[in-house]
DNA sequence: CTGAAAGCGCTAACAC
DNA sequence: GTGTTAGCGCTTTCAG
């Protein structure tokens, strides 16, 4: 590795001190009186050989990174990526890089990037905390790191966070199905005890209940919402209890519920299941029938975590942590698969190309 | 931020110099022939207190940051997701963390994320290049920066890199159409430079060539694949081409062209049209038909960008940089929407559900 | 107006 | 066996 060129090295260069040099760089020039001659020099000669300050060193000095970090389970998962996306170019406009990685929902991982992080002496976190990290977190806090988590938080702990109406938007999507005439609605949802999950399952058995219907909840295997067993509880879960529409609680199982569907072409109970699901996808639009969806209002998610992070950043060392919770409503975007019952007797392309076998 | 407790904090308590702490806490207490009462002492102290270093200090003061750099177009492509996902892992056995970053393939993105992790000093770059990054590249190779491109590559640039066979793969799934009876087909492609598109366009154009057919090339605005013009220009492909199978040349164009097919429902032009793509997704099984495509071979992409990337870290200061440049073909996977032609007459969703209107 | 010098937290050559 | 010390590249206080 070449050695680079320092601060020293242009001081020497055009012999004046490195103090000078840092000044007029750090565009203090003015501030400090430096000569208007001195600043031209300095800055013509260090934009002549390119100048790159090493921020290793600076952030070792000045104790920031000017770098956020952005954790979330999976950067992949189309609702997380739309978001860092806002998140990034709302941090750029104020000087900060924005670092993503994914945590699989896995606590040792999220321990590592924390740590890893936090070694590196990053200026704050924007988490989706994954179920055992609570500890983690308020370790954070106790640093006076700033923090904050979305689309699901520890009751126990008062941090800042953004989330959605989970309850709410559970009940409003099961009274749409109620009431185009779904009576035996499954709730399909994975077995996992964070808030929004169980928010959502709560939302939907009180309207169920509210509308004296049975709720019939289908639990996976979190981590394997992807497998062949998922696959046969779900074909299970409709077989036997008959449903006539189902609703997934949350993006990672309705891929694996529409090859369900797909699969069983031609058994007539995966015919005319209503089918609404958490989380909008592009891909819904092109499918027969397209997908009723609640959707989260990414822009605003985004929005709102940027705006409390940079209110943290930007508060007075040792003033007081604010700590800001935000709750936003999900839409509902109503497509086919909802439609009235009856009406759709051809969902999920289950229908054979005539000549292909 | 409260502040850490540092290796000298450890020395004064413990009451030894920080050399004997640094040395202990390196695993290189015995080499140094350190007593192990002080070792014991030292690690059990450390442990205690869950002593962490300051790795930008110590990144500053060693060089080395044990962090390589994976920069993409779009880690939320899953093509990229699932790359990422393998190398993170392989990484990790060998102690270095991966950062992730897209590009959107703009050049100044790219250069800005170059420029961000030079200043701090990370040990390696896998970065698939956008079209203006070359002198870029190469100053990195001439500061002897371990670097490795992948997806493609500048012919001009002597860099170790992984490809797949883009012509050759381009060109088995062009005669796999033509063999399957399928005469106009047209390609869709973007209108970018770069050789791993235009080396597809090429297979394409001489597989037809040799059958005697006439290519057929549409290019679609780089950046503007999802608008509703993209679209348009499709249709109009479609209809004054009269095509009867579409190649498209990446996975950006492909969800946009299954999207035009299934808005011209009943339009007679777009059944019976074969399809073929680059780049496979899980979605591609749940649709009706099931869509053939070109799948890259993630897995061994990946172990290969890993084998050249620590390769070059581990090998000696000064040594002479290896250029290892690899070409991995690309899997054409037979599923429903390339049937013999004819045979497929019910392509791509756009039968209506009766009874939807 | 400018420069000398201390120090952020760590490592490692060298001394004892 | 262990400690002293210099220094990675930068910022910033204080002196002049």
């Amino acid at each position: 590795m070449r050695k680079r060129v320092s601060l020293k090295d242009i001081a020497k260069k055009l012999d004046v001190s490195p103090t000078t040099v840092s000044f007029v760089l750090n565009g203090k020039g003015k501030e400090k009186k430096i000569s208007d001659v001195v600043i031209e020099k300095i800055k013509k000669y260090s934009e002549e050989i390119n100048y790159r300050p090493n921020r290793v060193a600076q952030n070792l000095r000045t104790g920031n990174s000017k770098i956020l970090v952005f954790m979330v389970e999976d950067i992949s998962n189309p609702f997380f990526a739309k978001i860092a996306r806002i998140i990034e170019d709302l941090a750029f406009k104020k000087g900060y890089k924005v670092l993503f990685c994914s945590t699989e929902n896995n606590d040792n991982k999220s321990r590592e990037f924390i740590e890893l992080f936090n070694e590196r002496m990053v200026d704050g976190y924007i988490i989706i905390p994954s179920p055992g990290i609570k500890d983690d977190i308020e370790a954070l806090i106790r640093d006076d790191v700033p923090v904050v988590l979305f689309d699901r938080y520890f009751p126990e702990l008062n941090t800042s966070h953004v989330v959605i109406d989970n309850e709410k938007a559970s009940f409003r999507a099961t009274n749409h199905l109620i009431q185009n005439g779904y009576k035996k609605i499954g709730f399909v949802t994975i077995n996992v005890e964070q808030n929004q999950i169980l928010n959502r399952e709560l939302g939907y058995t009180t309207a169920m209940e509210e509308s004296s219907l049975r709720p019939n909840v289908l639990k996976i295997t979190y981590g394997a919402t992807h497998t062949t067993d998922a696959k046969r509880a779900i074909r299970d879960f409709i077989d036997s209890s008959d449903v006539d529409a189902l609703f997934f609680s949350t993006n990672y199982l309705t891929l694996t519920g529409l090859q369900v569907m797909k699969e069983s072409k031609g058994n007539d109970k995966s015919r005319n299941i209503g089918i609404v699901t958490f989380d909008d996808n592009d891909i819904y639009e092109i499918l027969t029938p397209t997908i009723t969806v609640l959707a989260q209002p990414l822009k605003q998610i985004a929005q709102e975590l940027m705006r409390i992070m940079l209110n943290n950043l930007s508060r007075p060392k040792n003033s007081v942590r604010p700590v800001i919770q935000v709750e936003l409503p999900a839409k509902l975007i109503i497509r086919e698969s909802s439609l009235t019952k009856g009406k759709l007797s051809l969902p999920l392309n289950t229908e054979e190309a005539p000549g292909v076998k």
